[in-house]
DNA sequence: TTTGACTATAAGTATATACATATTAATCTG
DNA sequence: CAGATTAATATGTATATACTTATAGTCAAA
């Protein structure tokens, strides 16, 4: 038994997921190398490492060189997730979109800001809140700061026709960035911002982007009820 | 100028990369095609493609076949999460996981599951309510729809010894899945399950997975206040 | 003006070959 | 026998070449 004619990396996938899924390669198994799958599925090694990479990527196999290939033990499902620009994210749904910035200083952030920003103490930052509406609505706010040191241009920056993400995004590019999501209870603050009650949970995305450099932003956004973020696989 | 040799493709990615942060090549713009490029950077097409490629998976770069490709106009950064099985979250973290099943019977769902598990009206679902416990203290809590006819011996699996996830992980092979994330208000239930005060904000996460023919499960899981997820780019 | 066929083009992919590199396993040495 | 050295090996990658496929653009027919 040759195996059959596997002449497209795709269908390569397809069969090595079939045998992984019935069990004919366990999990935490070394599956046969390259060169062995290339002659069985009658193709070349190229085809079956294109295959193989892919599944590596989704955390479906484990590869090393020399080791080998290897059905992960503990399939961790990587799923991708888009982060896209607010205003966008709001046109997109078909509403409209309007921003406000609600105070914008110059000061010395607080310790955890400090920390995250890797700055010296005593050091000023840009501290901005926006609050972005669709269809006229509370959506999300933003309670932002910005190191100036590494954006030069931002104490002058006009940042009312563009909000300050989409001005960083446009002006400032960045290598690495950092996301976490949790949910929070809607205190007085929130709630007179967001137009919503008191003890509501909402969702936020804590974020910080960097360059080599410099941490350049880091951000909290704080979505009003309702709000949800998807993805598929 | 030649441009120089570049004759890997983490190079070539870098130089582009490079370019389009130096507004080289502007977003929206298009950049020279693959064959045009190979010979700029004096490689082979094939290496500029895997760079290319690389940078379109990113989201940073669109590309189409026979229109070429173009900086990306609205840079949708892409987060890739993992999802992992909670027992290896928590014993990750280095606490004890325990989980204890609250209840589990046979019901016909309402109807906004059996819209996500796309059953006809009247069918029995496997209906499972599970509590993830790290350290002894409430983690998450999971309300679990399972589809019998998509997973043969559900009926009559043990789901004390591994949770139920666990054991579909293990038994049951998934070809999709959907994720949204959101954050929910404790009522009285998710406060006397997850020992928190009722009006906290939960973190929720809603999953379904499925396989070509099937809706295998739809779960919601209720984070413990204080949950968070992270993840970097 | 719309529809539909045609064509040129750029990405997408397959393949053979060759070499690079990380890492294990075997072997040698003090 | 521990530690260093070396060989063997599986993945990782580069390259030239050839073919495939989607589709933007064009041009003609309805």
């Amino acid at each position: 038994m040759s195996g059959g004619d596997f002449n497209s990396w795709q269908s390569v996938q397809a069969e090595v997921l079939r045998r992984i899924n019935a069990r004919e390669w366990k999990p935490g198994e070394f599956i046969p190398n390259e060169a062995e799958l290339a002659l069985k599925f009658n193709c070349a090694r190229a085809t079956v490492n294109r295959a193989l990479r892919a599944l590596a990527e989704t955390g479906l196999l484990d590869r090393r060189r020399k080791a080998g290939t290897r059905v992960a033990l503990n399939p961790v499902r990587k799923a991708t997730l888009a982060i896209p620009v607010i205003r966008y994210e709001i046109e997109g749904k078909g509403q409209s979109y309007r921003h406000t910035v609600l105070s914008r200083k110059s000061a010395v952030p607080p310790s955890g800001i400090r920390a995250r920003m890797r700055t010296e103490p005593g050091v000023k930052l840009t501290h901005l809140v926006t609050l972005h509406l669709a269809d006229g609505k509370p959506y999300v706010f933003g309670d932002r700061w910005i190191n100036p040191e590494a954006v030069p241009g931002i104490e002058s920056a006009d940042l009312t026709a563009k909000s300050a993400n989409e001005w960083l995004v446009a002006n400032v590019p960045f290598e690495g960035g950092d996301f976490s999501f949790s949910a929070m209870t809607a205190g007085p603050r929130e709630a007179e911002i967001l137009a919503c009650k008191e003890g509501e949970g909402l969702f936020v995305i804590d974020r910080s982007t960097w360059n080599s450099t410099h941490v350049i932003t880091s951000v909290r956004l704080t979505f009003a009820p309702g709000y949800r973020m998807h993805t598929e696989i």
